[in-house]
DNA sequence: AAATTTATGTCAGTCATGTTGACATATCTT
DNA sequence: AAGATATGTCAACATGACTGACATAAATTT
């Protein structure tokens, strides 16, 4: 019979949880990590109620995102990128290719790559969505000052793996460092 | 010998997005999109890798989390903060109850309610993972001084959709302000 | 030139996790 | 007694992952 409807037991959130905690409560950083779920729940819920409408989901916008931001793009990549397999890949690919968002050309060098390019569709698209996204950001920074955005940038890098990065994360950490240590 | 094609198009990302683009760039967010998607996706790997072990998923994990965090949750505000059916929730919550990381227990003011506990069985689990996390975390903060992450909590905060919050967002902001502005 | 490797695509089947709709049971409210 | 609420469950389906096998074209190696 413990009665507790939720107010009493929890309570408001700890920066540094303890509970009961005997032994080994090594100081967790709950409120992070609770904090990324529902910031990163609710910045994708904008582009997925958005894609409905087009009859796609996440994964038809990651593509779009990656291929737009990086022109040229070669399927091996994405699927580094993503992390997919590409039998996974080849379904959402195909279904941007005819419907006209994404083009593919074959590779000058090496002929048997097919370099991903974005149509004017798919510009518009993307664009779409990272307007949603980016008016989720700026409301969340409207506050913060230049130095401060620029530590939440800093925080996000670091919590990037750079052990083993892929070719766009190359792009965006120079590719000088692959050093997991800062 | 992969000649990477990929250099030459896009080159680095540029923090406010300009492009070959004509009338409406309105300075888009790339690069913190960017960031969140990678530090999302690293960050729940760290908690997925270790599941497989348990031969649990994601779903598993959220649910046990909050679970953990507010002991005595009713199965509708758990569906309600993963924003979940109750049959995509029953599923994983059988498996948990069955496999023991949860117990049931009837509410006493109603006794239809079910509140969720975690067992010491989950709160081992459920430890464990959040010691990745906070492992990545403590790592992505070391540079960073108190001031600014309590900047970084901040903008977590600012991320968050504050129009109707459920019950474990009324706890974490204090359950006063319902406006979306802080 | 022939053999092998690489980049990509595709078929077939499976799994995890989400969905809708319908319905059952116990319990609280009116 | 009747209705509303909290929970659970059955069945069917969609999305987006997965593995494994195999096909083709083009590059590379022998």
């Amino acid at each position: 019979m413990t009665d507790i409807n939720f107010s009493g037991p929890a309570g408001a959130p700890d920066s540094k949880g303890v509970e009961g905690a005997g032994a080994h409560s090594r100081d967790l950083r709950w409120d992070i990590i609770e904090l990324l779920f529902f910031a990163y729940r609710d910045f994708v819920g904008d582009a997925d109620h958005e894609l409905e409408a087009f009859g796609f989901g996440r994964a038809h916008h990651r593509v779009m995102h990656f291929v737009h931001r990086y022109p040229g793009l070669k399927v091996a990549d994405l699927l580094d990128v993503l992390r997919i397999t590409k039998q996974s890949l080849g379904r959402v690919l195909k279904q941007l290719l005819d419907e006209g968002y994404i083009v593919q050309k074959t590779g000058n060098n090496d002929r048997r790559q097919r370099l991903l390019y974005a149509t004017a569709k798919g510009e518009a698209l993307v664009g779409k969505l990272a307007g949603l996204q980016t008016d989720r950001i700026n409301r969340a920074v409207a506050d913060i000052d230049p130095a401060g955005v620029e530590t939440v940038r800093q925080f996000l890098r670091a919590m990037i793996d750079r052990d083993d990065p892929d070719k766009v994360l190359e792009t965006i950490f120079g590719s000088g460092s692959k050093k997991p240590r800062e």
